[in-house]
DNA sequence: CTCACTCGATAGTGTCACTATCTAGTGTTG
DNA sequence: CAACACTAGATAGTGACACTATCGAGTGAG
């Protein structure tokens, strides 16, 4: 298909698709001419990928590193994870004065392997609690121990369902879900919170 | 304090508190003189929220609606949770075309209230859904079974200790909660992959 | 032939969260 | 009193980001 068939079944503007192409997230389409290419159904899926990450947050770069990773997969599937998450998730940069003490004494709830975790995971989480700590916000201890059990429950869940005979799509599963499970989780956190409320305090 | 102190203290540039007073994030201080005012704790907490918030990715307006909820904050708890979302969540600019149905059917695993959710929460979880699938991304039956009893224990156990005796303070919790608290939820869980992961290919 | 369409390049747009600079006034210190 | 750091308030500018508009030259289908 041409760059406008293309753009009509993504949804994504000719314009925008350029863009695109330019910043590499979207291989070119097989030249059939000086100034035609072809577009295929991989094309289509990408486009779905990208925009997906763009909306859910990832940026531009970040897309690129999703892209690199599913492109070119790690060896070992434990370095997944974290190239999923380094991708995603950004340095950062004011990581210098960050006290990683409660997050380790946070983590060492999941019993034992808090040293193991990839040091940019471990600093997400020290970032997330010093925000709490910025704004003065504390979170009960039966919270956070609710917090643990059952978002290692969810991964547990989620490592079972990941198909580990095939790599490549287990490295899908794993790096998109990173980005796109997300959303997913908050919104059905919130409305979790809300239903629970609502039979705590009833509505008129 | 003047506004150099609070800049110290706080560690915001005095340019960016002038910018938070003109946009009405910060109360104005206390005027002594035609060029001076004195600000309070309260100004070095206010700002804590706003960085935290701001950080998170809720944006100016966002914030402001949340400070809005601060301030004059509903009559009734059941509608704790909706102005808390809906200050930080915007409605989204094309839910014109958006499938509620999928959403529906997931939430109706929540055990029948469904239909009480605040639409904008609905919306939410579809434009989550969406997004998964214009990825070509499958999220399997079991670990959306699990994400949603998990969630559902979180959610139950962070309602468990919102202290409701004290209205504001639970306006508090459940603001600043859903903001702050995601960021921490979701370090927690990829934490918690990898961990699982580790346990389950082990690691060299 | 014509005309819509394409590629590739370049420059521009809109948004957002600041940031820099300026004027005029003020408290403080020597 | 003088010098000077500091302040409020206003206005304009910055840098990052994700596009978006336009153009020139070439191409395929009717």
């Amino acid at each position: 298909m041409r760059i406008s068939e293309l753009s009509a079944r993504s949804g994504v503007s000719v314009a925008t698709i350029k863009y695109y192409l330019r910043e590499r997230l979207l291989p070119e389409g097989e030249r059939t001419s000086a100034t035609q290419a072809a577009y295929g159904q991989e094309h289509v899926r990408r486009l779905g990928i990208i925009r997906a990450l763009v909306d859910a947050g990832v940026g531009i770069a970040g897309v690129r590193n999703v892209i690199a990773v599913l492109e070119s997969p790690p060896e070992h599937p434990y370095d997944l994870l974290g190239a999923a998450s380094a991708a995603v998730n950004p340095p950062g940069a004011d990581d210098d004065d960050l006290d990683l003490g409660p997050a380790l004494a946070l983590l060492g709830r999941f019993g034992g392997a808090a040293d193991d975790c990839f040091p940019a995971q471990v600093a997400a989480v020290a970032r997330a609690l010093a925000a709490l700590d910025r704004a003065g916000f504390v979170v009960p201890e039966p919270v956070l121990d609710a917090y643990v059990s059952h978002l290692g429950a969810i991964a547990a869940a989620e490592l079972d369902a990941t198909p580990t005979e095939s790599p490549e799509a287990a490295l899908r599963y794993v790096v998109l879900g990173t980005a796109l499970v997300e959303p997913l989780i908050l919104a059905l956190r919130r409305v979790a919170e809300q239903i629970a409320a609502s039979r705590r305090f009833g509505h008129d």
